[in-house]
DNA sequence: CTTAGTCGCCGTCAAGAAGC
DNA sequence: GCTTCTTGACGGCGACTAAG
C-alpha cells in the first residue's frame, strides 16, 4: 500500500516545505495511510518517523492535516471523510521521483549529502553512442568505401571532415537486430567522435547524408532522394521509424541507468539515516536510564 | 564436474508524470 | 496535444555457490 505521512505533532503545517525541524531528535509522528484502492476507508497506522522524512513526504505530496482520533484499543483512526480525498489519492497515485526525494532529504539534512546533479550529460550521453554501435560494425569484415558528399558545406557546417561507407552486411550486424545487407553508414566528426546510421543495400548511392534539427546534434538521417514509388516511400518511412526506435531505446537505457544509479543512492542515503537513528536511539534509552537511576537513588535518600 | 538456485546488473517496454 | 522524463516490471545474462 502506498501510504501518506500526515505530522500530528505539534506544528506540522502543510503548507510549509521550508520549515524544517533541523534537530534529528525522534518524534512520534502518526502516519495516515491513504488506500488507493480502497477510498474513504479510515486505517490504522502508528509509527516513528523523523521530521525531515515527513516534511519530504509533505513537499512531494501536498498533504492536508487531516483528523486522527484514538479508538477504544489505542490505535489512531483517521475520520476525515471530506474533500481533498480524492485529489489527494490523485496526488499520492504516484510517488515522488527519487530525484525529487533525495534532493528534499538532503536540503533538510546536513550538508553530508549530496544532491543529486540535474542531468547535464546530453553530450557525453551522445558521445557514448559512439562506443556502444561500433560493436556491431568492428566484428563484421565489411568493405570500408570512401563517400564523396554530396553537399560540402553542409557538411562542414555540421563538422564533418569524413563520411565512410561501411559495407557489413554480415552476421554481427544482422545480430543487433537489423536487416541483413543493411549497410552502416558511418561518420567522423571534427573531434573524432564516429556516428552511425543504417541504410538497406542497393540504396546506398541514392542517399543524400543531412542533419535535421530533430535529432541529437551529430545523429544524420540519411534520406534517398528521388522517391517516388509507394513502396519506396513506405520503406522510408519504416526506416525512419527504426531510427527513432533506436534513438528511444537508447536514450531510455541511458535514463534507466540513471535511475537506477538514483534509487540506488536514495537507498543508502535511508541506510545511512537508519544507522545514526538507531545510534540516536541507543543513546537516547542510555540516557533515560542514567536519569531513572538518578532520580531513583535521589528519592531512595530522601 | 555438472546442475540448480540465487544475486546483481542490464536493456527494453509500458504507463504515468512533467514539460513545453 | 505532443514530446520527454521517470520508474516499475520483466526477462536475459554472467558470476557465484552449494549440493549431488
Amino acid at each position: 500500500m502506498d501510504g501518506s505521512i500526515d505530522d500530528k505533532s505539534e506544528d506540522s503545517p502543510s503548507s510549509s516545505g521550508s520549515s524544517q525541524p533541523q534537530n534529528l531528535s525522534t518524534v512520534v509522528h502518526t502516519i495516515t495511510a491513504v488506500p488507493t484502492a480502497i477510498p474513504n476507508q479510515p486505517v490504522q497506522v502508528q509509527s516513528v518517523i523523523q521530521p525531515t522524512q515527513q516534511s519530504v513526504i509533505q513537499a512531494a505530496g501536498q498533504i492536508q492535516t487531516v483528523q486522527v482520533e484514538e479508538d477504544g484499543e489505542g490505535h489512531l483512526v483517521r475520520t476525515d471523510t471530506d474533500i481533498g480525498i480524492e485529489k489527494r489519492r490523485e496526488i499520492l497515485s504516484r510517488r515522488p521521483s527519487y530525484r525529487k526525494i533525495l534532493n528534499e532529504l538532503s536540503s533538510a539534512e546536513a550538508p553530508g549529502i549530496a544532491k543529486i546533479e540535474e542531468d547535464k550529460e546530453e553530450e557525453a550521453a551522445i558521445t557514448s553512442i559512439q562506443t556502444t554501435i561500433p560493436s556491431y560494425v568492428q566484428t563484421s569484415a565489411g568493405q570500408t568505401i570512401q563517400i564523396a558528399a554530396a553537399n560540402q558545406n553542409e557538411l562542414t557546417t555540421q563538422g564533418l571532415q569524413t563520411i565512410t561507407m561501411t559495407n557489413a552486411g554480415q552476421g554481427a550486424v544482422t545480430a543487433a537486430a537489423m536487416p541483413a545487407g543493411t549497410t552502416i553508414v558511418q561518420y567522423t566528426q571534427g573531434d573524432g567522435s564516429q556516428q552511425f546510421v543504417t541504410v538497406p543495400a542497393g540504396e546506398v548511392q541514392a542517399y543524400q547524408i543531412r542533419a535535421p534539427s530533430s535529432l541529437p546534434a551529430g545523429v544524420v538521417m540519411a534520406t534517398p532522394t528521388g522517391i517516388t514509388s509507394p513502396q519506396q516511400l513506405a520503406e522510408e518511412s519504416a526506416r525512419k521509424r527504426e531510427l527513432r526506435l533506436m534513438k528511444n531505446r537508447y536514450k531510455n537505457r541511458e535514463a534507466a541507468r540513471e535511475c537506477r544509479r538514483r534509487k540506488k543512492e536514495y537507498v543508502k542515503c535511508l541506510e545511512t539515516r537508519v544507522a545514526v537513528l538507531e545510534q540516536q536511539n541507543k543513546t537516547l534509552i542510555e540516557e533515560l536510564k542514567s536519569l531513572k537511576e538518578l532520580y531513583c537513588h535521589k528519592a531512595e535518600t530522601e
